[in-house]
DNA sequence: CGTGGAGTTGAATACGATCAACACCGGTGG
DNA sequence: CCACCGGTGTTGATCGTATTCAACTCCACG
């Protein structure tokens, strides 16, 4: 995955001026395992597209235990969207899981690519629109799923993060704790015998 | 609220065509109790703004049971944005729980809006973000929260709610069973005494 | 009146959380 | 090279919370 740069739609022919400034909103980083990139209270300054490595986001409980939110691998953006846009402090803290090779976004980026598109009658709001429906389903499932189904779901939607990340962090993804998913694990391993 | 013309922003001082273009893309209509205005399953064609009256959206879960996946209280509008957008059948069904008159809106309403917007400058996605915000809220809830604390957070941000709604969808909301908020409720009034 | 849906309450059950013990590496330092 | 260690995942026992099932009350509405 080379650049974010390579999202915007074919047809929007930036002209140079246009990708320059959006490429000076742009920063190239390498960020080893276990770094913190933002914390949670504070407000976001950046947002982090992930050109290789794996990142995650996640929050505290009310009784202090991380809560995975989101994992990020290559090709995805990681970013407190709504605390960017209206400027409040975010819940979400924001963490390296595999050393990762990063495209640091200024607070800008969104707001001049949004309006560089704009004029060029491209509607951005399509990605925002799927996001909404990715969160959408989660709220479903959560709702109505027992943990097991959030397993396989999360499987299926998402093999490869399986491989690549601890269990426990998957746990929280599900709302459920880490011994929780090991016994469901234990069971479904049984079932295929 | 008169309509949802009037959500547009002051400054966006459309021209008379324009408006008359929007216009035409709302309908304007009651409905009875009961009416149940999109079902699960099709493709959505039409979105409705809630002048008067109260509209819920639901799923059905791999049980069949009725979840409730959003209220609509005056001033709100109902729609599965991404199943219309991305031209998907709906998981969701739309029904009328108090008696409604409501704007009913094509499929091209956003389309054409977002387009006379964009032109104008001015940036529609802040409405996305903010939906955004509130099913990023709702899920780190289910995460996390007992019962107890999902049903406490839902009198507070909704009180208006919890009096014009039957306890068992407020229950669905939540992800719990009705029997289950009754308990709750009839504990809490026990310790406020 | 009578009927059916909504809400409450109680008993039994199931599911996941919690707490604790242990196995299994993957380092690190002696 | 190996002993030690901490972190991760597994497994079991117990506990707590919410579900399920059932009975009952209370209205709203015919």
């Amino acid at each position: 995955m080379a650049s974010i740069i390579d999202l915007i739609p074919q047809e929007a022919k930036l002209t140079p001026d246009a990708l320059n400034m959006l490429k000076a909103q742009i920063q190239i980083q390498q960020y080893p395992k276990g770094t913190l990139l933002h914390q949670s209270g504070y407000m976001p300054t950046k947002s982090y597209f992930v050109k290789q490595g794996l990142l995650r986001s996640f929050v505290l409980d009310a009784k202090g235990k991380e809560q995975t939110f989101m994992f990020a691998p290559e090709g995805w953006i990681i970013s407190d969207l709504g605390a960017l846009t209206f400027q409040q402090s975010s819940q979400l803290s924001i963490e390296v899981l595999e050393d990762a090779t990063v495209e640091v976004l200024t607070n800008d980026f969104f707001e001049i690519s949004e309006g560089l598109l704009s004029k060029l009658g491209i509607n951005i709001s399509r990605l925002l629109i799927k996001r909404n429906m990715v969160l959408q389903k989660r709220i479903i499932m959560l709702m109505s799923a027992t943990a097991t189904e959030l397993y396989q779901d999360f499987v299926t939607t998402y093999p490869d993060i399986m491989q690549r990340v601890p269990l426990k962090m998957i746990a929280t993804y599900l709302g459920i704790t880490p011994e929780a998913l090991s016994k469901i694990r234990g069971e479904i391993a049984k079932n295929n015998t």
